[in-house]
DNA sequence: TATTGTTATACTCTATAACTATA
DNA sequence: TATAGTTATAGAGTATAACAATA
């Protein structure tokens, strides 16, 4: 063992890599919001299923699929666990009845009040390092980009969203 | 089909959601980086086992596997395959052989060179919803919630650090 | 013919456990 | 006994493809 006194603590190299503090923060995230959703079938992927289905029920399930960057038959086993806890259900489009709209129940809708404080905690204590308004700026941020991000997406633009809105 | 003139075109409830944004920002730079990244096994990852070994080489294999967020039977698996292609290699602590320190060779950091400047691309394309101030806050501030969620993690904590910058 | 959602299958990725060697 | 790394196996998660219903 040689002595530590001439060696740099830490070099952080790793952190000025995007991808790098992007995985490492939302891993964080996901283990610290993990009992906060730990109620929910799917965990946190559930609960954002839940929190679009109480929000607006416009959606088809390929729509909301996407915009959750998963697999519509991913989402097919998702709602039949998050339909079998009584927290959504699938209603038949009236207008095209291909497609399936996601409603959340009145069970569902009270459960999410309390998965929406939970998490609220679970996000305080990630951003920890950052002080209030730091924090704020950083979510502002992060929303533009995010939102941005999504919108560009070919498979999901901002006019296929509308059409969807429009069913 | 309504018309489009008394519908919101989007209505932001899952940007609010920290783990939404992070996702979506996430997904979209490892898709955007997926061509910058192609020629190396393990793509987005294999660079930052490249970039870790080629600014130091001081990492054991365990440290650099929870410092990735991988599992240390998974970054045997990668060493191979960027030993194969002669980008690193694994040598033995003098100091402890039981761990093995990751280099990397003259080839892996030459090749290290093209693949950040073609990151950049990628990084700029991803955050193009900001100016160029507020991108470099939100870098700032990404770095900081990761590198202290990093050195947070029980596992590794920096002390642990200190110790195998010393091996 | 194209699209939505479902089902069954196959594949990829990751974790678990057992093993070797060093300490 | 404990730890670093490897290997083989099993499991979870995900995508692919074929299908039925509707447009």
């Amino acid at each position: 063992m040689e002595t530590a006194a001439s060696t740099p603590v830490v070099i952080p190299v790793l952190p000025q890599d995007l991808g790098w503090s992007l995985g490492v923060l939302f891993r964080a995230y996901v283990k610290a919001s993990a009992d906060a959703v730990a109620d929910i079938p799917g965990g946190h992927r559930g609960y954002l299923v839940l929190a679009s289905a109480a929000r607006r029920r416009l959606w088809s399930q390929s729509a909301l699929a996407q915009q959750l960057g998963i697999d519509r038959t991913v989402l097919t086993y998702l709602l039949d666990d998050l339909e079998r806890f009584g927290l959504v259900e699938r209603r038949q489009n009236p207008d095209d009845r291909r497609n399936r709209q996601v409603w959340a129940t009145e069970r569902g809708a009270e459960a999410l009040d309390m998965f929406e404080s939970r998490l609220d905690a679970a996000e305080k204590q990630v951003l920890s390092a950052l002080s209030e308004a730091d924090r704020k700026t950083f979510k502002s941020l992060l929303m533009r980009v995010a939102s941005q991000v999504n919108a560009a997406d070919p498979v999901a633009s901002a006019c296929e969203v509308v059409e969807d809105l429009k069913g």
